[in-house]
DNA sequence: CAGTGGTCTAGACCACGAG
DNA sequence: TCGTGGTCTAGACCACTGA
């Protein structure tokens, strides 16, 4: 028989294999943080073939619902605390009083944040990042790539590119950690007086490499951010191109309504 | 044989295929609105089982490379040139040239705007904007709810809330089509003179309806943008819920260093 | 080690779309 | 009608995790 009673009735099995674990989910039944059961305990279950409860699965993972690792199990999710995201991070204020962004902006949100650095060295520019640097793509820029997390939990991933002549005597900018007020200072403290940044945001799906660089399930969205810092004469001597964890952040923005 | 030499390369055979396919997708050989070779095809050409080949497609959809349509095949997707959404569109210099701010920023961009106003009334105001407004909530606010489209696909959704009593005398704001300028300039001319705006930006997945309204495939991401309009005495006299279909849009933003 | 999810096969039947 | 994608089966082996 096999698949003699097979995609017959109105909504798909493994749909509703999903919403009924979804509504176990709402309902409380189960709790944020249980394992969901295994799949061979749902094929038994609901009498089907390990496929069919994959998909279901699967489902409830585009939904947000639930997150699975690898030889453990999936776990229902608990909503993460967002993380607001302002632009007065960047406030000259801040950086003087010794604070990296990230730091000045954890201050005001919950959770305990750490960073990794990934990569810090010379590399090719990216087309668009040699592009916002008004330099040829390829030429040669310093990236310092890093991951944030909180509470141990990746959020972001972020690379800055700076152009070689900006940095080469700067030698606080080559190490892993730059010191107080983060390389937006240690730039002032070297003649280049930033006047204003500007930001682009879009949200996309995540791609595969940053589903695992963030732990995040496959269709999750998230944030990607690129920002140029320029100087009062116009120059753009930092990009930072930076990918976040769509369901972690609330970005805040303001300005003024004047010409 | 069967299993016999299944899942031990490094990467997947689904994902080296969805690999293979993106590439020539990229590289100009599927050209935008190429159909993709059938399932059937390419389970013959890599020599695959029809799970593996689906599993490829499916990778391929969430990255938007490709669309699907039951029935008919797989189609190469034409990158929609997205629109920017800058904070300039708020230049109170466009609203006295008698543009709305959607007019202004679609100048700039490709593709024909439109707007269909749903609905235009009296409303109870939910928690979040009653908050941000300043009001109890559930007090009667007039809502502004529209849908913006770029050559006929739509893009985007807003709502507006408007205290009453801001708006009790100002007719314009009641009728679909509020004058030039739009409801900015409206309030302007009526005393409220508008001092800055602040916008809080979060992407996530749609919902349902949204995937509905928008014409999104499930599992799409939306960007939800809230803006509050400020007065120069720190009233705030709009808040403006904002939906937006992810791939259509990059947000721009621009704030100086200064303190 | 046992148990979990991840990949894959080689089929089947159903539902949709176009000629 | 025929070709398309959508769902489903009943297995197999692989890779990761934790006791």
């Amino acid at each position: 028989m096999a698949s003699s009673e097979v995609a017959s009735s109105a909504t798909a099995k493994y749909l509703q294999i999903a919403a009924d674990l979804a509504a176990q989910i709402k309902s409380g039944a189960l709790a944020p943080g249980a394992t969901v059961p295994s799949e061979a305990e749902l094929m038994q279950r609901y009498g089907v073939a390990s496929g069919t409860v994959r998909k279901a699965i699967a489902e409830l993972r585009t939904t947000q619902l639930i997150e699975t690792h690898h030889g453990r199990g999936s776990f229902v999710r608990s909503r993460p605390p967002v993380q607001r995201k302002s632009a007065d991070r960047f406030r000259r204020a801040h950086r003087k009083a010794g604070k990296a962004a990230y730091l000045a902006e954890a201050e005001t949100s919950g959770g305990i944040p750490s960073v990794t650095v990934l990569f810090v060295g010379p590399t090719a520019a990216p087309p668009e990042i040699a592009d916002r640097l008004g330099l040829p793509a390829g030429t040669q820029v310093l990236a310092r790539k890093r991951r944030y997390f909180r509470d141990g939990v990746p959020t972001e991933e972020a690379t800055s590119y700076l152009p070689w002549d900006v940095v080469k005597d700067i030698p606080e900018v080559f190490a892993e950690n730059p010191g107080g007020g983060g390389i937006y200072a240690r730039l002032e403290e070297h003649g280049y007086s930033l006047a204003e940044f500007t930001e682009s945001v879009q949200a996309r799906l995540a791609t595969k490499p940053e589903t695992k660089a963030l732990t995040l399930s496959p269709g999750a969205p998230v944030i990607h951010l690129v920002r140029d810092a320029i100087t009062a004469d116009g120059r753009v001597v930092e990009v930072c191109d930076t990918v976040m964890a769509a369901d972690q952040f609330v970005l805040d923005y303001r300005f003024p309504a004047h010409d």
